[in-house]
DNA sequence: TTACTTGTTCCGCATTGCGGAACTTGGTTT
DNA sequence: AAACCAAGTTCCGCAATGCGGAACAAGTAA
């Protein structure tokens, strides 16, 4: 709080201190007390007491009957949902997303960049798989997944030089050992047109991932996945990964 | 700022500013200047121009490249989609709402209450229509929509008392007639089963609503729409309210 | 009752955020 | 080029705002 306090005159710790309450709240927790609320983003009570206060008062927050604990208000999905919104590319690829899922029994997913992870934009779950809980909105690193790897290598070079710049201060130590697999990556999504990760992310998920550039918008991609007893490394390569570029081929014909 | 100071020493100023900036956005606009987000928030120039850095550097905001304008960042759908996680019955609706929407031609989505709106948590449009620019997150008011008034109609009757009591409080002046309306909306909800609303909302917009409750949910209530001129009120009675009744009936079994 | 756990409220302090004004920056016009 | 304008950032002194420890409620358990 020295060296950066000089231009963090800018910095509104308040409004940090809110979202991090906001931000305390994780997928599939029901509620949390203000007591979790101060624990989890470290802030004394009384300060909490009073952020959770505005935050209700805002619809931010919604407050339990029963138990006062507080969950995610629904204006927290207003504004989620106006993210959305501003990419149109999900009406388009929603669709055949499901399509996709229904046909081949995987899970897929539309990604893009936000720093060193790909976010979810859209994912559509294969009937079957209740699987893993990643949904619009997840983060899954970049350097290190199907998906992620398919995005870098259908970047432009010089676009790949800058995240690379980034990646390495990201990961600094370990850049030279994930920037070396990464490079691999490269070299063979050139060769094969599409990026594979067998266990590799998570140790039971298999994916396979291309890129999506569609003109106009924000470089984009595509992962297909599922569980790897359900699955085998030929079929991914021979069936699954056709497939996703074929899907690709409808989502940016003159890509 | 007199009255209600004395309670409101809780109330984090700086923390609502922040949040109304992230609310100016609207759907379908594509990025705010800094000017902008003072003009619609009423702060003063520096003040947004804090705000903003604030958020940027959390996330919540990313900054154009080229022009510098503002969109609403990641971190903000990362959110939103904790939101909706918590509502599990999307998983089930879902799919089976897409089959209407796709089967009768027809808008359908599912609500729940927040204050004196109806808040849409998940919508599905016919292929055929592009339409309404209803999404997720969006609301509509409870007391003059089909899907709020079957809402409302199929509460129990203690429930409709305390919400009639907030409606009242919403519409003072208004509320003797629109209360009436309402009751009305009851009355014909309790002989069909149905709530009806053939352009009384948006006019070119032709709707019924039936409510859904799921024990151990918070009440909903789901509707079907679609616009008038490719609508007549004897197919909307004859054919679309009774399949709403019939996806209801699987969604909810025992209600 | 006492003891404990969680949430709210108090209250004086100083930090934090405020916002008008000055100062860049970048794009147009004359 | 000079002059001009619009948008954004930065400065800076002021005081209002938010802070957080501690006291106070309210509820539960033993």
């Amino acid at each position: 709080m020295d060296l950066e306090t000089d231009k963090d005159r800018l910095f509104v710790t308040a409004l940090a201190r809110g979202l991090e309450v906001l931000a305390a709240f994780r997928p599939g927790e029901l509620a949390l007390s203000n007591q979790e609320l101060a624990k989890r983003t470290g802030l004394p009570k009384s300060t909490v007491s009073r952020l959770s206060y505005t935050l209700t008062r805002l619809g931010y927050l919604a407050q339990d009957e029963d138990n006062g604990r507080y969950r995610l208000g629904l204006a927290v999905l207003a504004l989620g949902s106006t993210v959305l919104s501003s990419y149109d590319i999900r009406q388009i690829a929603g669709p055949l997303m499901r399509e996709f899922a229904q046909e081949q029994g995987m899970s897929i997913s539309l990604a893009l960049r936000d720093g060193s992870d790909m976010v979810y934009l859209e994912t559509c779950r294969s009937p079957a798989r209740i699987s893993v809980q990643l949904t619009v909105g997840s983060r899954v690193p970049l350097a290190t997944t199907a998906i992620g790897r398919a995005y870098y290598a259908g970047l432009p070079a010089e676009e790949q030089l800058k995240l690379q710049a980034l990646l390495a201060a990201r990961y600094s130590a370990e850049w030279p050992e994930i920037g070396a697999r990464l490079e691999e990556a490269r070299q063979a999504y050139l060769r094969q047109g599409y990026s594979a990760s067998f266990g590799e992310y998570e140790p039971d998920v298999m994916a396979v991932g291309v890129h999506l550039a569609v003109p106009g918008q924000a470089p984009m991609a595509l992962n297909a996945s599922g569980p790897a007893f359900a699955l085998d490394e030929d079929a991914m390569r021979a069936r699954i990964a056709p497939a996703l570029k074929a899907l690709r081929q409808r989502l940016a014909p003159l890509g």
